[in-house]
DNA sequence: ATTGACGGTCTTAACGCCCA
DNA sequence: TGGGCGTTAAGACCGTCAAT
């Protein structure tokens, strides 16, 4: 990224026919600084001086967070997701951290089961909530995954209760499948017939949460 | 004009000591 | 035992200067 910036403050610098020298005097800094910074080479840039060699060359240096990578998966999590793939059939093919077919993209299917004739994408959620933001985020990723449809699988837990509770009106059309007749499907290889909220058990000895 | 080598300065982590 | 403080060493940044 440092080199890449670098390289638009140069572009811009030249652009506007203006020295190293000049930029550096500017922005503060020695020649030598300001060369290392367009060439990428400073390992650790000070953000600030970043923001005055763009500004001296009429750029804007933009900061900002965005939703990345999955986060760091946990025992639950991983666990959940392997009681889920416990119950498909031999025959499925399963994968796990599978990423959308699109370049650039950083989201992942936690978990991906197909056959010859039909391919789901499975998102587990240990904690789940937000239960407006989880389906618009999930009718998202089905939509750009090329998938027959979405299987969300959830602890039965007291948050996921309260979750199902909050989507109870709007979850028909996006998860039409009931969760049980889904597994059920998915335990013999047959397609489950589309998207659906799967609850598993808890684990014996698991605390309700 | 630009870059590389060198050295000074600064920051920070690690460690030990002291005290409540 | 844990927090605060001082010391020390390592590493990184950045300026100066010489070379290209």
């Amino acid at each position: 990224m440092r080199v890449l910036i670098g390289g638009e403050i140069r572009a811009a610098r030249v652009d506007r026919n203006l020295t190293l020298r000049e930029v550096c005097q500017a922005a503060g800094v020695s020649t030598a600084t300001g060369s290392r910074l367009e060439r990428g080479v400073l390992e650790h840039v000070d953000v600030m001086l970043l923001a005055r060699m763009c500004a001296v060359v009429g750029l804007e240096l933009s900061v900002k967070a965005y939703p990345g990578g999955e986060p760091i998966r946990d025992a639950a999590h991983l666990g959940l997701l392997g009681d889920f793939r416990a119950r498909l059939h031999p025959s499925v093919d399963w994968a796990t951290e599978v990423p959308l077919p699109i370049t650039g993209d950083a989201r992942a299917w936690d978990g991906f089961a197909r056959c010859a004739d039909w391919r789901y994408g499975v998102e587990a959620e240990t904690a789940p909530h937000d239960g407006q933001a989880t389906l618009r985020r999930l009718a998202l990723k089905q939509r750009d995954g090329q998938v027959d449809g979405v299987l969300l699988v959830l602890r039965d837990t007291r948050q996921a209760r309260a979750f199902l509770r909050e989507v109870e009106g709007v979850v028909g059309s996006a998860f039409p499948v009931a969760g049980a007749r889904a597994l059920e499907l998915l335990g013999v290889g047959a397609d489950p017939g589309g998207s659906a909220i799967i609850v598993m058990p808890r684990r014996t000895g698991s605390p309700v949460a």
